[in-house]
DNA sequence: AATGAAATCGACCAGCA
DNA sequence: TGCTGGTCGATTTCATT
């Protein structure tokens, strides 16, 4: 079954140093973790599987380089849709099947839509925004390139702010 | 040694399948993918090593649910910079380093920084406004609330576009 | 680049506090 | 519920092709 998580899990000093080492390598060795938390591999590995059935950790996944793909080129677009076309659900859905964006933001505001999109060059772009703009409902679009991207942190436990984390530690 | 890569990998029909299957799920046994690919499980690990020892793969990484710490609010943030500061490397840098700050992306135009802010409440996203603010160099901030957002597919493979398939295809 | 065998490491289980 | 220690199965490594 797939738990679902609404924010009501209890996490202790321990989960949340394994959560900041396997968030950033899941290729730590159990023996690594056993040192540093210093718990046995048994328990860290019951720890481990308590959070994934917890829906804490929801997948395991490899990084994978963009630029080894020849992905240079990111733009942010924003999309503004006709309020007339019903509802934002399906227009989110078909623009993030567009092939070549990364990321949709459905926002509030004047702009409806932010789309990160990443391709190989200039042409590919083009294609990307002509496929975005053909999508009925879609009104007008406006792409801004990004120079250069910074990931805030190694991830979700090390970029909690502190009083973040003490309501984490309060309990549920 | 961390190789740099710069496009010219060459990657052939097998790799990018086992690049699909590992992108979305790291977790997959040795069998499965040799099942699958229709290779022996050495070779198959053989090619992760490659993998890896190329760049292509950068790591492996444990994903978390935001919603399991409280991280229900999300914004994108527009950061207007004042011009006479200096490079903005740096400050690209500072912005990262603010806790709730998850993403920067550094754009041309007429706004200069786009974060990506994901908090546990209002009073935790004014404390980021207030912190970026005050950073040396910050002209302006602007911020959009997220509503939803929705990842394009599951990863940089699936998200190819054929033509750049093609062109990985066709070697370096 | 791929194979199969040997060594190493992780997953699972029964039992315990 | 959280942990221990041991067993089994999977993964990693290596010599060989």
């Amino acid at each position: 079954m797939s738990k679902q998580t609404t924010g009501d899990v209890d996490l202790d000093e321990t989960d949340l140093e394994l959560l900041e080492y396997i968030e950033s390598d899941f290729d730590v060795s159990l023996e690594t973790l056993s040192d540093h938390l210093e718990l046995s591999k048994s328990a860290i590995h019951y720890r481990l599987n308590k959070l994934r059935e917890d829906g804490v950790v929801t997948g395991t996944t490899a990084d994978l380089d963009p630029l080894a793909f020849g992905l240079d080129m990111v733009a942010l677009t924003q999309v503004t849709v006709v309020h007339e076309s019903g509802y934002s659900d399906a227009l989110g859905a078909r623009l993030s099947a567009v092939s070549g964006v990364e990321q949709v933001y459905y926002t509030m505001g004047d702009v409806d839509f932010v789309l990160v999109v990443r391709v190989q060059d200039r042409e590919q772009m083009n294609d990307v925004i002509e496929e975005v703009i053909a999508i009925d409902g879609v009104n007008q679009t406006s792409s801004r390139f990004v120079m250069d991207e910074i990931r805030g942190d190694e991830g979700t436990v090390e970029n909690l702010r502190e009083d973040a984390l003490e309501a984490l530690r309060g309990g549920d």
